[in-house]
DNA sequence: GATGAATGAGCGTTCATTCAT
DNA sequence: CATGAATGAACGCTCATTCAT
C-alpha cells in the first residue's frame, strides 16, 4: 500500500500555495488584532513570505480583508444552510438557526467580529457592496416573509426592517456575551423565545 | 445700565471657553469625518486654537473622543428621560422611548452613529469602559425588569440579553435606514409591535 | 522543395525570435510611456514572453533601454546618410539633412524623444557611454570641418562646439514644435536660413 | 555704536529658518545627486531636521523642486538682466548676455543642469507650467523681435522658433562643455560669432 | 494658559531582479 | 531556452505628540 507525499506529489512546480497561507495568516491576524493593526507586511511574514508575495494576491490590503470577509460569510452560509430546519415551525427553524450560526461562532472564534468590522474602517472613501450584517438582515427577512406567506409568521410587519432587527438583535447579543461570560444555552433560549413571539401569528 | 458685550470686550481677551469651543469642534469633526480622519490639529484649528491647546486639555485625541461620546450619550440620556412616558403601558413606554431617540437622532444627524464608532477604532489595545451599546442595552434591561415586575411584562426572560437584543435591534434597524431611504414612522411603528408583541406576559 | 512555414511550424516552436519581440516591445514601451514607467515585466509581457526570459537577453533594463537607443540611433543615421545631399553647397546639405530628420522622426513619432531621454533617468550612478545628442553634435561638427575644408563654410569656428550648438538648436526647436502646434516646413526653412547665414563664409 | 546680534535678536520665537535651510539642502542635493537620487528626508537630514519638517513646508517633493527650479531662474535672470548691455550693438548684447549666464554658471556650478532636469522626470502625470528651456527661449525670442524692430537684426526670421534654437544651443553646449574640458572663452566667443552672424541684417 | 514648529515611527505600496522548475 | 512566483530594499508621505517660547 503506497502512502502519497502529499507534500511532493504535485506533477507541476512547487505547489504554489501561497495564496491559501495568506488567506490563513490574514484570517488569524484580521481576527487577533484587527483590521488597522495587521499590516500585509504581517501578513505575508506570518504566512512565511516576503511582503511582496502579498501583492501578487491581492491588489491592496482592502481587498484582502474582503476577501477574508467574504470567505467567512460563504463559511457561515454554507454551515446555517446545512444545519437549519428549512421548513418546520417556525421555533425549529429560529433555534436551529441560532444553534447552528453558535456553533459556526463557536469553533471559528473571532471570525464573525472581524469580519463585521465596520466598513467606515476599511476605507475612508470608496464603497463596500453591502455591510455584512445589512446582508444577513436581507436574509432573515426573507425567512419572515416566508414564514408569513405559510401562516407560520405575522404578516402586517415590514419584513425588511423586522429582518433587520433580528439580525441586529443577534449581534448585539454575541457581542455583549463573549464580553460577559453568558453561557450559549441561555442565549439561544432567550432569543428564541424572543423572536417567536414577536414574530408568530396572532 | 451697561451690557457687557461678552463677544468683543478687548481687556479679557474671550479665552476661557477654549474647552468648550474643542468640544464643539471635535464633535463636528467626529461626525463629519469619522475618528480615523478627524486629527488634534483639525480640531483646535476648527476651534481657532492652537494645536498645542488641545494636549492642554485632553491627554490624547482618544479622550477627547471618549469624552464626545459621553456628552452625547449623556445629551441623549436627558432627552429620553424628559421625554418617554415612564410608567404608562408597556407599548407607551415603548413608542415614546422610540420616538424620543429618533427626535434626538433627528436634531442631532450623526452624532449617535459617530459616537458608537466601534471600540476597536478607537484603540487597538487599552480598553474603552463600556461600549455605548452596550450601556444602552444595560438601560433597557433595567427597563424590561421593571416592566416584568409590574407585570406590564413577560419575567420569564434574561432581562440582561433582552436588552442587548432590544438595542442591537434599534441600532441595525436605524444604520439601515439611514442607507435606504426608510421613513421614521415605519420604523417606530414596526419597532413598536415587535418589541410589544415579544415582550408582553402571556 | 518545401519551404519551411516560419510562422506556425509546431515542431520547432516558433521561439527564436524572442529578442526581436522584445526588442520591439521595449520601444513600443518606452515611447509611450517613458524608461521610468516601463517595467522589464511590460516589456516581456507585451513580448508574449515570460519576466524571466527578458532576463535571458539583457543583464538589466538599462542595457535593454540602451540597445534600444543605439537601434534608433543607428536607424536615423541610416535614413539621413541614405537621404542628404552630401556634397551639394551648404544650403543643400543642411536642408536635405533637416528634411530628413524629420522625415524619420515624423514616421517614428515620439521614439527620438524617447531615446534623447535624460542620462540622468537612465542610472543614477554608472556612466552612459556618450549622451546621443552629443554624438550627434559631433557629426555635425564633422560637417562643419568638412565643409570648412571645402571652403564652403566660414573655418574660423571651433567646429566641435558649433556642432553642439546646432545639435542643441535642432533638439530645442523640435521639442517645442511638438509642444506648440508649429508647423514643419516653417522650421526647416527658419532653421536653414539660421544655420546657413551662422556658417557660410564671409 | 550698536551691534545688532543677527542670531538672537528677533523679538518672537527662534527664528523659523528652517524653510531657509531646506532650500538650501534642496539645492544642494537636486545639484548633487538629482531629483530621483534626492529623498525628502535626505534633504531634511542635511537640513538638520527630521523628515516631517520638510512636509511642513511643501507639499510634496514635487513642489520642493519646483520651488528649487523657480528660485534658480529667479536667480539667473536677475543676474542677467543686472550684467547685460541691454540696447548695444547685437554683439554687444549677445556676447554680454553669455557672459552673465556663464558667470552665473560659474559661481552656482551644476544648478543650472538640475533645473533643468527633465519634466518627465519630476512627475509622470500632471503639468509642469513650461520647461524652463522653453521660457528661456521665449525670452531670447523677445530679443530678436526687438533687434529686429531696431534694424538690428534681419527680420525674415519667426522669431520663437529662432529664439528656441539660441536656448538650445546654449544648452547643448553648455552641457556638452561641462563634460569634455572646454574654456569659456571659447565658448562664448564662437557661440557670439555664430549668433551675430546668423541674426545681423544682411 | 497658549502656541505651532518640530519630530520620527510607522504606514501601504512598487518593482528590478533571482532562481527552482 | 523559458518561466513566473517570490523577494525585500526602498520610496513618498502622515500624524499624534512634545516642548521651547
Amino acid at each position: 500500500m503506497t502512502v502519497i507525499d502529499l507534500e511532493k506529489s504535485e506533477p507541476r512546480r512547487r505547489k504554489p500555495d501561497s495564496l491559501e497561507r495568506l488567506k490563513a495568516s490574514a484570517r488569524k491576524l484580521f481576527v487577533e488584532r484587527g483590521y488597522d493593526a495587521t499590516r500585509p507586511q504581517d501578513i505575508a511574514r506570518e504566512a512565511g513570505l516576503g511582503h511582496g508575495t502579498f501583492y501578487l494576491h491581492y491588489p491592496d490590503k482592502r481587498a484582502c480583508f474582503l476577501a477574508f470577509v467574504e470567505d467567512a460569510r460563504a463559511e457561515l452560509d454554507a454551515h446555517v444552510r446545512a444545519n437549519r430546519a428549512q421548513d418546520g415551525s417556525l421555533e425549529q427553524v429560529i433555534a436551529s438557526t441560532l444553534n447552528a450560526i453558535y456553533d459556526y461562532s463557536d469553533s471559528h472564534p473571532g471570525v464573525l467580529n472581524a469580519a463585521m468590522t465596520d466598513e467606515s474602517v476599511i476605507d475612508a472613501e470608496g464603497v463596500q457592496a453591502t455591510p455584512l450584517l445589512t446582508r444577513w438582515g436581507q436574509e432573515w427577512a426573507e425567512m419572515v416573509r416566508h414564514a408569513a406567506a405559510d401562516g407560520r409568521a405575522c404578516n402586517s410587519y415590514d419584513a425588511e426592517i423586522i429582518g433587520q432587527a433580528i439580525v441586529g438583535a443577534l449581534h448585539q447579543t454575541g457581542r455583549e456575551a463573549s464580553g460577559a461570560a453568558r453561557c450559549r444555552g441561555a442565549l439561544v433560549d432567550n432569543l428564541t423565545r424572543f423572536l417567536v413571539r414577536a414574530l408568530k401569528p396572532d
